[in-house]
DNA sequence: TGACAATATTACTAATTAGCAATATTATGT
DNA sequence: ACATAATATTGCTAATTAGTAATATTGTCA
């Protein structure tokens, strides 16, 4: 079995999904869907960013295929189209929680 | 339970932690590491980047504390400091592939 | 049709950063 | 001490992009 690393152009995706991950904003956006879909403005009012911001970066999102969109009237809802990227997440939260407790059992053994 | 959506702070740390792996560079280095430790030399030899940036982006990772350094004689050798990321990268990897695989589907139907 | 509300787009600025060549640092062997 | 090899750093440039205000588009309702 031949070492199976993955090449520039594969490497080249993988970097952009990460990419897309790697934004608070998105992020706030994303986590703000993962009950449910939201409308442009729900979404707006649920996060701290402009109404110009949220349309570019749910733009950035859906043409990724990381969300799907869906008129209704006058409103336009975005939903999850993959729920792969919780999984992800979870796993970085679960990381960056494990490290945080280390680091606090590491000041605490030392103040001791 | 309340909605326990990450905050701004939290939001920024596991953006960071994304942007780290939202570099094929980064990617490249961090798969050629997945087996055994090895030396910068040896990193540079195995990408097609110069030792310039390799070092930079070891560097990176390092602060990062997601790499471990280790320093032999007049060699250093980098190692994965926590193997996590590689069940980061499998997700988005079997994502990728199962996208391209529908999409090679719904060629193959219209084709048809 | 016209006013209005929701969303998208445009043009721009500021900030970040990958990559590079050149140079500096650090360790080894003689 | 000196030459050499390995790695790190510095200074730089080009490219990318988040965020914003202003404007355009699209749909609804009267």
């Amino acid at each position: 079995m031949a070492k199976s690393l993955l090449d520039q152009h594969q490497l080249k995706a993988v970097a952009k999904l990460f990419g897309l991950l790697a934004e608070p904003t998105r992020l706030d956006i994303l986590q703000n869907l993962k009950k449910t879909s939201l409308s442009v403005g729900q979404i707006v009012d649920a996060t701290n960013a402009k109404q110009s911001n949220i349309s570019k970066q749910l733009g950035i999102l859906h043409d990724a295929g990381l969300l799907k969109r869906e008129r209704q009237g006058n409103l336009i809802f975005y939903s999850i189209a993959d729920p792969m990227i919780f999984d992800l997440c979870a796993l970085v939260c679960g990381k960056l929680r494990k490290d945080a407790e280390s680091q606090l059992a590491l000041i605490r053994s030392l103040g001791k």
